[in-house]
DNA sequence: AGCATTTGACCATG
DNA sequence: CATGGTCAAATGCT
């Protein structure tokens, strides 16, 4: 079995148990604290987990994509502009509080298609760069109302800009993660990141994937944040960088590494059940289907 | 008029 | 064959 696989049991496993004493605590008299945080570790559990599927699965079609490019390309029929395309680059956005799904990133996008999706109840729509034909951009984004919350729209991004048309961003985000993967030679950046430059306070919650250190340090902290723009002015924060780590390459054998940001694990602002739970809830939004297939 | 959006058709992929 | 991504003609908007 693959060392991530392992670790993937692991992981629920302990999502398991935890889930468990959650439930025995519930049972029986407990501290609203000591559950809030076993809340918190068997979501940060599933979450990992999750990730962990998720990269592996990227990186196997990466590896796959790899093979393809070093065989003999005449024997493969590549009619379709997409296949020389390849994703360079993915970030995937979960923002609410917009009317239409149009966030303003800065660039000028022009819709070139809409299509339903088998399994989801709203539409995607296909974006592509305004100045596709005039600077040769290639950057895509698709967008997707979500299913589990209208006021939620996923945004997912192909390709970089190319152009150099970029306007100061005025949307309005309450929720903002974001997750790139790229390739760049031999290695596969997955980092996650938020698109904003100006945030000055924040309201947000960092999941800690500390005790992972032991498991070889392959995942690291994801992070979530709550923002939003008051009369142009940031009123909330995102999450810090740190630093890199490459996924161990005694184990994988594989000439593909993966690097994946890290942030501390803190919560903050959390004065309140309220506040707190709402910041919970980002997090069961994002666990279900935060990155598309 | 010029540009953006809509929408059905087409095509690649699994 | 089902599905998702793109194309392009028709239509709408400014």
């Amino acid at each position: 079995m693959m060392m991530e696989e392992k670790l993937v049991i692991n992981e629920l496993e302990l999502g398991k148990e935890l889930a468990n004493r959650l439930m025995s605590n519930l049972k029986h008299t407990s501290s609203v604290d000591s559950n809030r945080t076993l809340i918190s570790e068997i979501l940060r559990i599933y979450q990992n987990a999750i990730f962990m599927l998720r990269f592996n699965e990227d990186k196997n079609i990466l590896k796959r994509s790899l093979e393809i490019d070093g065989k003999d390309s005449r024997n493969v029929f590549k009619k379709r502009k997409v296949s020389e395309k390849k994703t360079e680059k993915v970030k995937v956005f979960v923002a609410t509080g917009q009317e239409n799904g149009s966030i303003d990133d800065g660039h000028c996008w022009r819709k070139y298609g809409q299509k339903e999706i088998h399994g989801s109840k709203n539409p995607r729509a296909y974006y592509r760069c305004t100045h596709r034909f005039t600077q040769d951009c290639l950057a895509v984004k698709q967008v997707q109302k979500s299913d589990t919350d209208p006021l939620v729209y996923e945004v997912k991004y192909l390709g970089n800009h190319t152009c150099d048309n970029i306007t100061s961003p005025k949307t309005t985000m309450t929720t903002n993660f974001s997750v790139s993967s790229f390739e760049e030679g031999n290695r596969v950046h997955v980092t996650e990141q938020s698109e904003d430059t100006k945030p000055t306070k924040s309201e947000e919650v960092m999941i800690n994937l500390e005790d992972l250190e032991n498991k070889k340090n392959i995942f690291r902290t994801f992070s979530f944040s709550n923002h939003e723009i008051d009369n142009g002015v940031w009123k909330s924060n995102i999450f810090s960088e740190n630093f890199v780590e490459d996924l161990s390459p005694a184990t994988s054998g594989s000439a593909i590494t993966s690097e994946v940001l890290s942030a501390p694990a803190s919560v903050e602002n959390s004065e309140t059940a309220d506040s707190y739970f709402s910041s919970l809830d980002n997090i069961i939004d994002f666990g279900q289907d935060w990155l598309w297939s």
